[in-house]
DNA sequence: CATTGATCGTTAACATGTTAAGTTGTCAAG
DNA sequence: CTTGACAACTTAACATGTTAACGATCAATG
């Protein structure tokens, strides 16, 4: 109350805007029993083919423990394969499946018309504004910004996660 | 591959600016030991006081079934406090703690020296164009907006989820 | 070749997202 | 008063987010 941040919550500004968004494709993408992740990672792998696992992480925005389960779930129901690279057999190639591929080859045209759909409704210049509102955000965000300052904390406010460990 | 969709993934690159931003706030949050999300009902229940849940989770942007076990926990730890609505027992009212107001006045002033840095390191054109075309949408977003027809499923793609339920 | 340190992916543990179903409280029609 | 529809919240079950730690592999170095 005494402390108010007079600005507003830019991150949450975000999360509303990308769930107001998503509200209009969620339906097409659960009709076909996918995850929004997993819809992700399909469009990634069917643009840009074969993909390192690490580079499926960072053009999807998913976490490297997490898309470890997407994409392990993925290959059980056939949606992608995985395989070694030849020469460095820490990394792991990902690419679609045939099942993968026919998905793909459903779900794009409906998320298309969406899209169209969306534009219509709430006017181009809108969806434009977005689109290049974000590119400029990503362009100028690539310099560095310096972190504020951390007070110590003497009495530990909220211990949150005792985690446990091996013992030895 | 054949099939591309012609237009970026907005949703993503939402989600991805939203990560670029967050990442500058999140080592402030975390530092008092709070989730994301917690601090998103933090910040809410200190602007606008005592809320109902409901309007907790509209604001915050967190589903219901997720929220009963983020206050839980917060309760659980003395940051916020809930009680019954006094003629409507189905709700309930939620506000801040002691510890919970505590926190928020430390915080605060860091998130907001935080703003300061990130807007003075990517120019602040540029943040007040993503705020701008985010009321935009968020305004024109309001419309209805027609879905595009779903086709049937003669063959279920991917089951995905076999779900338990009670026997009876 | 053996050591050391870095990289990539995974597992572990807990918090949250998501959908369906269950519980309890409210309200109005019968 | 009772029944039934609805509303607010919770529980249940599974998928994902998040951080720490681990295992395997690779790279640099002695």
């Amino acid at each position: 109350m005494t402390q108010a941040i007079d600005r507003r919550n830019l991150p949450l500004l975000l999360l509303q805007v990308r769930e107001g968004v998503f509200s209009h494709f969620r339906p097409i993408v659960s009709h076909f029993g996918l995850t929004e992740q997993q819809w992700r990672v399909l469009r990634a792998l069917g643009e840009k083919g074969e993909m390192e696992q690490n580079q499926v992480a960072d053009t999807c925005q998913i976490l490297a423990p997490s898309l470890a389960g997407v994409l392990a779930r993925m290959e059980e129901v056939g949606l992608v394969r995985r395989r070694r690279h030849e020469t460095d057999l820490r990394r792991v190639l990902v690419s679609l499946a045939p099942k993968g591929e026919d998905i793909v080859e459903r779900v794009a045209p409906l998320v298309k018309e969406q899209y169209e759909l969306l534009e219509e409704a709430v006017g181009r210049d809108v969806i434009a504004g977005l689109y290049r509102a974000l590119d400029r955000y990503l362009e100028a965000g690539q310099v560095p910004v310096p972190s504020v300052g951390l007070p110590p904390l003497d009495d530990v406010p909220v211990p949150q996660r005792e985690r446990r460990r091996k013992a030895g």
